[in-house]
DNA sequence: CTGTTAGCGCGTTCAT
DNA sequence: ATGAACGCGCTAACAG
């Protein structure tokens, strides 16, 4: 490879010289700078992002820690974050934790050893407080996207318990009274926000809640299935069902079809989250959509932020998801719901 | 930040002592490795990877180039890559050229300028050989994906004529004689051999080709729409339609269906890759699923070996994709098709 | 306006 | 088995 040395050589100058027209970083003669540039064509010269990086103290590179890279929002998120970066100019290194702890911390570990100058965080279920406390202690920029935790760290993430509200009681204004919620994980935050929505919807409503039909646990696909097929094949089935994330609402499409029942006549679907291309299902899906592609462009812009100026105040930025609003949940399509009426 | 000076201080010995015993590089007598390894846990030392990858002058990182990261199939194999790339300890940069022909000549050099130690490309539509070429000659380890194009070079992507040409034959065998194709951009080396399988498909049957039934263009979900409603607003409209990508056959059924026609008894359909979910439509897609996980996983493999031994023989990797049969074709879903009755 | 030079933090001969 | 010293390629501070 051809290095700063060389292109100064054949030039016939120094290299601080050489390193101030790539750089611009002080004025040149013209004569000079010709000669410069000359040689650095002639030699197809490119810096050295690593010396560069060294000497400088920073990359222009930023790492981002994903739990998941399979689903949906998160590339859509991903997508978010790249393309910001990149008008930025800066890179994006991306790992995947794949829902494991330890490999949240091998990764934020490979990366820091990187040296990025930030790192953009979707973390785990039960990752620990203290491992994002650390990095900011350690004076790392870092923003966490959709998983939101501690408040003393800028994060980025959607309305969760007002949209859920929303959902379940345009449920209950249908006349629906056994609404029953596939939750999921509950230590993951943003769902348990969700059921929050639910409990609340049915508070205002002042009705009661019939704790049987809340299910939490694992919200695999098979675990989803399992439950929405448990709850339908009870004695006394609830007349809709409100799931809490993408899986679980495709889960429970399925349970119900699979146990030949029809939607929404025989039991109401709504859900928070919906695969693209859901508008192709029968019935197509009443839910809640998530600007995820905003969630990781405003993520990587908070994170600028901060790395250009370390002492900005902490800032917590919750994005409002809209509600499309299809046959599912049993009503005729043009009649809409929106969030702002909830406000 | 702690660097190897400092903890080469607080145990009392060299440096070079330090660097040993934490690459392994030489032994180190027990009491003394003792004393560095203490050092190192009691100031959280980690070793700064630029001046380590300057010194060595490799990164153990790689970078990924894609055309779209907003496709189904590309955010597949980029999960194929990363967990290839972790499990080898490389560091994966990722850059998404947007099918913009600059933007992918920019990408790849801001992660050369990185100095990556390898290059996956999965490229824009008509970038040029010779960008890869040029790479090639500098000797910077290069694997393409998905789209393949010259062979010196390595590279993995599915079989997609003789795919195309069994989903074909199989509507055929259900005696359509009119049978449409979307083929979308066949500058796209993947597109054109499906199109290909199309044309083998009718030469084999010997049966007449009707050029008229054959679109081609922009592959853009506006676009197949528009291509699709044309097809079947004609006044001798086909009986089956065969589309060569996700998007056009999301925007076919939707054509269908927005036209009051009923899949498959109005029209049949089959197409190349399918979303995820699509199992929820209705009616299900026939449809060639391509191991998109695998390919991005069998690209990084490559790149490895590649990058550990390059000037191992040059290899071209088709991965076959397997056919789900369903009910948009217009037959049982319990009969078959399979590629293997294609060989 | 241009050149000289000292590190950035590490791995690695070459002595000892 | 351990240490001293050099240099990877670059930027920036200083000198001229």
């Amino acid at each position: 490879m051809t290095t700063i040395v060389d292109v100064a050589r054949l030039a016939g100058v120094s290299v601080s010289t050489v390193s101030h027209v790539v750089n611009g970083t002080k004025p040149v003669g013209a004569e000079t700078r010709r000669r410069v540039v000359h040689a650095i064509e002639a030699t197809g010269y490119q810096a050295h992002g690593l010396a560069r990086a060294l000497r400088r103290s920073r990359t222009e590179s930023i790492g981002l820690v994903v739990s998941d890279t399979g689903q949906e929002v998160f590339a859509d998120m991903i997508r978010g974050v790249e393309q910001e970066a990149r008008a930025a100019g800066f890179t994006l290194l991306l790992a995947n934790s794949a829902e494991d702890r330890d490999l949240e911390v091998a990764s934020i570990r490979a990366l820091r050893e990187r040296r990025v100058d930030g790192l953009l965080l979707a973390h785990v279920a039960r990752s620990s407080p203290d491992l994002v406390r650390s990095i900011q202690q350690d004076g790392l920029p870092i923003v966490l996207i959709d998983r939101l935790s501690i408040p003393e760290v800028d994060q980025v993430g959607v309305e969760n318990s007002g949209p859920m509200k929303v959902l379940v009681r345009h449920l209950i204004d249908l006349g629906h009274r056994r609404i029953a919620l596939i939750a999921g994980d509950v230590d993951v935050p943003t769902l348990a926000e969700r059921m929050v929505g639910y409990v609340d919807a049915f508070q205002e409503a002042q009705l009661p809640l019939d704790l049987g039909l809340m299910v939490t646990g694992r919200g695999l696909a098979p675990d989803s299935y399992a439950a929405a097929t448990a709850l339908l094949s009870a004695a006394h089935p609830p007349t809709a069902i409100v799931s809490a994330s993408m899986l679980m609402s495709v889960a429970t499409l399925q349970a119900a079809r699979d146990r030949g029942l029809t939607v929404p006549a025989d039991i109401a679907i709504a859900t928070f989250d919906a695969p693209a291309y859901a508008d192709l299902f029968t019935p197509r899906l009443t839910s809640v959509v998530q600007p995820a592609f905003q969630i990781g462009r405003e993520g990587m812009r908070l994170l600028l932020r901060r790395i250009r100026q370390p002492d900005a105040p902490v800032r917590t930025v919750r994005l409002r998801p809209r509600i499309v609003h299809r046959e599912s949940c049993g009503c005729p399509p043009d009649s809409t719901i929106t969030l702002e009426e909830a406000a």
